[in-house]
RNA sequence: GGGCCCGUGGGGUAGCUUGGUAUCCUUGUAGGUUCGGGACCUAUUGACUCCGGUUCAAAUCCGGGCGGGCCCA
């Protein structure tokens, strides 16, 4: 199946053959997370609660199911779902007095309790996240891990005394999204919401974008300020050091399993998935090569080094299944794992392993005394490479236009006036989806595409 | 909301027009043999989405349910 060519069945092929999820289950846009698939989230959600423990914030869990009452207390954000919620309206054999939304998003789930926990300045900051799952019905195609109608994700919570205060957190947080994606070698864009594109409720919302092989832009986060918006309505207040209340100022920051989807898409290629090491459940695999008559003296061997590099901290496979090397490979290629230690005669004379990298095919040989510290530089290598690789990549695919002629499949830079009839008119007319304008911002002389006034930078892509 | 299409072993399929023994590939299991890039041999498990109708006889024809997909608003 070649990737490049055509990446939607490349996709699906991928994910059924690495054994990432089962998308059998009965209902549209659920799927069964398999084992592999299910360690790969595992370990990404890891590295999150690391990076957000580390950073203050406290993990908590709330129940699935909101009350209509509270559901709907903030107007936009009522707007913004009650297409795509589903409602548990029976309980046993009564109908509900009040119908129970599951979930599409917990914030009117945790400000009724917000408003009861916050008192005072000294309650601020306040940040919790939880990592849940969350059901929005989606009528469009789905996918697996990149549009579900149960999804796995992350959402962390903040209030805050002042708008600035709760500013700087939007800040904490791409230094966190930075961290997170270092170990997953995705590259990303920061882009501004237009504002009839932004989270139902949000003041602003800063999506967050990975390139897909096909040139379109892949939403695997966002990050919203809030300001006041929704503690208004959910009576978020503190009293001050002066005796005065005043409402809080609230962000939230979310990524979802699309991660993995983003993984999948960024780093495979037409033999299989390719994963950085940081994220892969067996870091290093290895493979026996017996002949005749020292298959117990290979598989001895192997055992040798599969302990020492447990012992390192690696996670590592032996794969002693009673199959021909060949076979294996492929396997184990598909799955994606970054490094293979072959271990026949030839090494154990020589006193060494032989590894092949999943990411380069490079080939090499690390010494039996030293292989824990050599397997881990290799591992980090491979991190390196991916992400400089996936870095290039992102960049390579994002183009400047002027004019709307023949617009390629990549993600487009150009300039927009910014005016909501200026974006309406792009985005209908081009079957294009508008992202925004940078986070960050950026150097740009041109006119606005539409209308030929002054312009900052904005990007698109076709919507995925 | 309107319209169209599809449900055959775990996966992919043939058969359906014209009713009668369900095809092939892959996968799984057991044994043998082999092992530095998908080996081979032998044996073997496994399916017509469900309910009803027509008929001597239904995967096949008809109606309905359930499930899946696509297009338009």
């Amino acid at each position: 199946m070649e990737k490049d060519t055509n990446f939607s069945e490349w996709y699906n092929d991928i994910v059924e053959k690495a054994g990432l999820s089962d998308k059998r289950y009965p209902i549209k846009g659920m799927n069964v997370w398999t084992p592999y698939g299910w360690k790969i989230m595992r370990i990404t959600d890891a590295f999150i609660r690391n990076e957000l423990d580390a950073t203050g914030h406290d993990e908590v869990c709330f129940p699935l199911l909101i009350p209509e009452t509270e559901f709907k207390k903030e107007k936009e954000h009522i707007k913004g779902f009650d297409s795509e919620v589903y409602w548990v309206t029976h309980a046993g054999l009564n109908e509900l007095d009040v119908r129970l939304v599951v979930r599409p998003t917990s914030e009117t789930a945790m400000y009724p309790m917000f408003s009861l926990w916050v008192r005072s300045h000294t309650d601020l900051p306040l940040k919790i996240y939880q990592i849940v799952n969350t059901f929005r019905y989606e009528t469009k195609q789905t996918r697996p891990f990149i549009r579900v109608r149960e999804i796995h994700f992350f959402e962390s919570h903040t209030c805050h005394a002042t708008e600035d205060e709760a500013q700087r957190q939007v800040d904490e947080d791409i230094v966190i999204l930075k961290k997170i994606m270092e170990m997953l070698c995705i590259p990303y864009t920061l882009l501004v919401r237009t504002e009839w594109d932004k989270f139902p409720g949000a003041y602003y919302t800063v999506g967050i974008d990975t390139a897909m092989p096909n040139g379109r832009m892949l939403q695997i986060g966002s990050i919203h300020h809030y300001r006041t918006n929704f503690s208004v309505p959910y009576e978020i207040t503190y009293e001050d050091a002066d005796g005065a209340h005043k409402n809080v100022h609230q962000t939230t920051y979310g990524m979802s399993e699309r991660l993995v989807g983003a993984m999948i898409g960024v780093h495979g290629d037409d033999k299989g998935l390719i994963l950085p090491p940081p994220v892969a459940p067996f870091q290093a695999v290895i493979i026996p090569i017996p002949a005749k008559g020292n298959a117990s003296v290979v598989a001895a061997a192997a055992e040798k080094i599969k302990d020492a590099l447990e012992k390192a901290g690696i996670r590592v496979k032996l794969d002693d299944r009673d199959e021909r090397p060949g076979s294996k490979f492929f396997d184990w290629e598909i799955k994606g794992v970054p490094l293979r230690l072959e271990l026949g005669m030839r090494d154990i004379d020589n006193n060494v392993v032989t590894f092949v990298r999943r990411d380069n095919g490079e080939k090499g040989t690390v010494s039996l005394d030293d292989l824990a510290p050599g397997v881990t530089i290799i591992l980090e290598s491979i991190r390196k490479s991916m992400y400089e690789k996936a870095w290039a990549k992102q960049k390579e695919c994002a183009v400047n236009i002027d004019s709307l002629d023949n617009v390629p499949e990549r993600t487009l830079r150009f300039g927009w006036c910014g005016s909501e009839e200026c974006g309406h008119k792009f985005e209908d007319e081009n079957d294009l989806k508008l992202l925004g304008v940078p986070y960050i911002p950026e150097e740009f002389s041109g006119k606005c595409i539409i209308c030929g006034k002054p312009a900052k930078a904005a990007y698109a892509s076709r919507s995925i």
